[in-house]
RNA sequence: GGUGCCAUAGCCAAGUGGUAAGGCAAAGGUCUGCAAAACCUUUAUUCCCCAGUUCAAAUCUGGGUGGCGCCUCCA
């Protein structure tokens, strides 16, 4: 398989460090609040990464912290009258009710921040003792000339981001682009011991230690949105490096952005959709879907159409699922025809192509394509037709198994009738008997009013609720 | 100023040297008592523009034009 890597620029073929096993840290969610529609995209491709590789055979350790100490952690909980980690850990509730709806899987460990401040303590402690980093008053810089290939990441010579730098008059620090590894205690703010007084962590730091911690000193995998590649992961690789003199991750894959309006969606702007407010109005699975519509780096321009049409799509393949699931179960032969060998078949070759486009980079807008290949094909085979339960238990299994890889769900809801329809449905069947069919008409409308459609298939009749 | 990305049909979007995937939308047809679903057909002689390399370019090179991002909290 083949990733892009931002800190080589190209595409390279993925190499674990151990045979068998893949280690992936992903920066995750700040709990000051729901995550937006913007911050599902890297949550969303990261699961689906870890989803491929584990459809491949590795072993995947996956982890993905929670930051739940920081300034806007705590702003929000000084807002509220209430404290930082009630802030935190309702928001991380709203995270797993709004990941699970959108098929993102928990990580292996989803560490947070102040469950380790002592690894963060030492680290900071260690980049201190190899003069990495400097106290000055309770807060503790990490001195970034000191590191010789900072910037290597985001290919920026470092007198470029010299320039650059916010320049703080009263700023204690000896260079501008130094940065917070420990910030001392302000009144009122909750705070740790640590050798340099009370205080608490800064941002960058909490990523390095926690990585270090469960998933040791070199890792295969570093991901995130492309605005964390500098300073945030620029950062990191200079505090991992430093203290460990080996490199910090082998690959680091970036997401593009999720735009609206073709604008950068985000929180300083403004200009965001949270997730549990489109999901009401789209649903959670065609939000995951639109985000496999397109490759993960380039951008993405959400709209009102294009979550309309990944809805539309993403019903096409629920129908076809319906349409196989209900054939299966009326399925009365198991006889292959001759047409039907032929597909079943085929059926690796659809298989390989699939893990080829997920092999390029993951090329998920290529392999939804032969997934709806997929569909086409077997509703032409068998919707309206005799077909061998034998074709369509591995054509279905098949398409479960495509579809699991990028967690999209087949959507087999709960179906069950009450009573009063199953009358109905077939009070209707009587009338067609007797050929009524203003009466039959008159009883599938009641039945829609009440989110029931009815079909006619050749195999008897078909139902599923309003989508 | 430094640095990177993008431009493919009405819309979304793959394809990065060998003759334009897939989805949505639209039109016609088949099936159906009528529907629904499904299937078939049609919808880019052409990939922002101009020049060049090549037997061959949407794909490579150079030059334009337009849009976006990072260099500052941000996925």
């Amino acid at each position: 398989m083949k990733i892009y890597n931002t800190l080589t620029r190209k595409k390279e073929e993925l190499v674990p460090i151990k045979q068998g096993e893949i280690s992936m840290y992903s920066c995750g969610p700040t709990v000051y609040n729901f995550f937006h529609v913007g911050n599902a995209r890297p949550f969303i491709l990261f699961d689906i990464l870890r989803r491929y590789l584990e459809y491949r055979g590795f072993s995947v350790k996956f982890v993905q912290n929670f930051t739940d100490i920081d300034d806007k952690v705590i702003r929000r909980a000084n807002e509220e009258h209430t404290t930082y980690d009630k802030i935190a850990e309702r928001y991380i509730q709203e995270y797993f009710t709004d990941a699970k709806g959108l098929g993102i899987r928990e990580a292996t460990i989803h560490p947070k921040a102040t469950d380790n401040i002592d690894a963060i303590i030492d680290t900071v402690r260690t980049l201190e003792q190899k003069g990495y980093a400097y106290s000055v008053g309770g807060d503790v810089y990490y001195r970034t000339r000191k590191f010789d290939s900072y910037g290597k990441l985001s290919h920026q010579p470092i007198e470029d981001l010299e320039s650059g730098a916010r320049i703080d008059v009263n700023d204690q620090k000896e260079d501008p682009l130094d940065f917070a590894l420990w910030k001392s205690a302000k009144p009122g703010e909750p705070s740790w011991e640590s050798p340099w007084g009370q205080g608490r962590p800064g941002w960058h730091i909490e990523c390095s230690a926690m990585a270090n911690r469960f998933l040791g000193e070199t890792i295969d995998i570093h991901s995130g949105g492309v605005d964390l590649c500098f300073p945030h992961h620029e950062n990191e690789i200079a505090q991992s490096e430093a203290v460990t003199g080996k490199p910090f991750a082998h690959y680091w894959m970036h997401n593009a952005f999720l735009t609206i309006d073709n604008q950068k969606m985000s929180k300083s702007l403004g200009n965001f959709f949270m997730v549990r407010d489109a999901a009401k109005i789209y649903g959670y699975q065609p939000i995951r879907f639109f985000m496999l519509s397109a490759h993960y780096r380039s951008p993405l321009n959400y709209s009102a159409e294009s979550l309309e049409q990944s809805k539309a799509a993403l019903s096409r393949l629920h129908t076809a699922f319906q349409n196989l699931e209900f054939l299966q179960e009326h399925s009365q032969t198991n006889e292959m025809s001759e047409k039907e060998r032929v597909l079943c078949d085929a059926l690796p070759k659809y298989r390989d192509r699939f893990c080829e486009a997920m092999d390029d980079d993951l090329n998920t807008a290529d392999a939804i394509s032969v997934i709806f290949e997929l569909v086409r094909d077997f509703n032409s085979e068998f919707v309206g037709k005799t077909a061998s339960k034998k074709a369509i238990d591995s054509s279905l299994q098949l398409l479960y198994e495509l579809c699991n890889v990028l967690g999209l769900s087949p959507v087999k809801e709960e179906q069950s009738l009450d009573s009063e329809i199953e009358t109905l449905i077939e009070a209707r069947s009587e009338a067609r008997k007797a050929k009524n069919f203003k009466e039959a008409d008159r009883i599938r409308d009641e039945l829609k009013s009440k989110g029931i459609i009815l079909e006619d298939t050749p195999q008897g009749i078909k139902w599923s609720y309003i989508k």
